[in-house]
DNA sequence: CTCTGTAAGATTGTATACATTTATTATGTC
DNA sequence: GACATAATAAATGTATACAATCTTACAGAG
């Protein structure tokens, strides 16, 4: 009986495309689809104030903005619709979602539920498995560098980048997806944000006081800390935005 | 100074496209854009099973099928993607993501953590505007008379019309947003199980219990209902799925 | 026999071009 | 002059065609 031989997917892709668990921080690089790299674009134009929300995005403008043709710039406002960062109607164009106080109230409450979850689900990740710290820890010391240098843009990239990696720790597929519509929210609103050097300390160390709660597994103070690191944004409703 | 004639989208389109408060029940139809149409397809093919939960899908193929082009049919693998239902890495295609049992708990765990934020978001609204209560009223109507025929695609839909419903209530826009990605995993849930007609009928009377409950604004009776309204699939572990 | 390199086939990624719908302007009528 | 109607222009929706990439199969060297 002829031994077939395995192909080229069965031994890379052995059943999902993203193996869950890899050689130990070995991650298949990610999606760079320029779909994807539009969004992305987008969502940081928004953050950095070069889009504004409310605004009509024209398809053939942004396309010529990114040098990239109609199609995956589409398919790009497709993804941000499906995130909630644009609004459209059929034949009647897209404009981004607009960014009131309203809907950053929304955007913290929801991340709280989230994020509950995710941590939870760490939690018992890295009790198992502390080697996993590792990756955290590697953030942080991004955040403090972007800190040091008061990077705001680097300083929220390595802040969504901490909490996303306690999803990906938590193996939760469905929270982690979800988050990630959210963060790019956060983003946007951290863009809104005027923030002074205390607070970049601040942001530093509220993130390593969490890391040390999941590494010791106290499970009591998780739902305090994250309640105030989260609602830090609301507790400031009315003043120190843009 | 002549009087600037207002043009037709500052009439139509005040600020946001759509509007979140219309004059009771007058809904702007929602988008039935071609890539939208054929995402949901896609997703009431996993639910029915015409499509299996790990498969590879070609592009070709399913715009054949579907009847459209690749175009709009990326558009809708792009939102599947967002939203967790399908899987894909650049040059290497795309395949719908697997259900296991851990994946469910996920989606129950997310689901009750949306919900329960809704439903308090719900809870007042109804208590200032009884008149939304109609469309719930409406909405356990058709439900009723799908579980009377045993139309269980159906009663899945009324099911989830009730929960987004809830979430349109709240005024809540980026709940809302999760729930929509959220709801198809579950609608794709409930394809996986096999119930029988005293489900049915303790089905729509959860819904009715939880809509007295929203109507009477007992806040402390809700979040009990809902646990062990949504918890229901997790109890069932492990039998009566396929 | 196993491994490596190469070539053919298949599939996705992108760009261009056309059809449909909408928004604006222009025109005519009351 | 105000309103309704029709024509023009703009933008989106869709289809087709081409290019880049990957998978697979095959041949040859060790």
């Amino acid at each position: 009986m002829p031994r077939r031989r395995l192909t080229a997917s069965e031994i890379l892709t052995p059943e999902p495309i993203s193996p869950m668990t890899a050689a130990e921080g070995l991650t298949l690089a990610p999606n760079p689809g320029l779909a994807e790299r539009a969004a992305e674009a987008i969502v940081l134009g928004v953050a950095s104030g070069a889009l504004q929300p409310g605004q009509r995005l024209l398809e053939v403008e942004l396309a010529r903005l990114l040098q990239m043709s109609r199609v995956p710039l589409r398919e790009a406002l497709k993804i941000l619709e499906a995130q909630g960062i644009v609004e459209s109607a059929p034949h009647r164009g897209t404009r981004l979602a607009t960014f009131d106080e309203a809907r950053i109230d929304e955007i913290c409450e929801a991340r709280l539920a989230l994020e509950k979850i995710a941590m939870r689900g760490a939690m018992e990740a890295y009790r198992r498995e502390p080697a996993l710290l590792l990756r955290l820890d590697k953030i942080l010391t991004a955040m403090e560098r972007a800190a040091a240098h008061m990077e705001w843009i680097e300083i929220s990239k390595a802040d969504l980048d901490f909490h996303r990696e306690i999803c990906r720790a938590s193996g939760n597929a469905i929270v982690q997806k979800l988050w990630d519509a959210l963060a790019r929210h956060v983003l946007i609103v951290f863009g809104k944000e005027i923030r002074s050097e205390r607070d970049a300390k601040a942001i530093v160390g509220q993130h390593r006081r969490l890391r040390d709660i999941l590494a010791a597994g106290k499970a009591e103070a998780l739902d305090e800390e994250l309640d105030q690191h989260i609602l830090r944004l609301q507790r400031r409703k009315g003043r120190n935005v843009r």
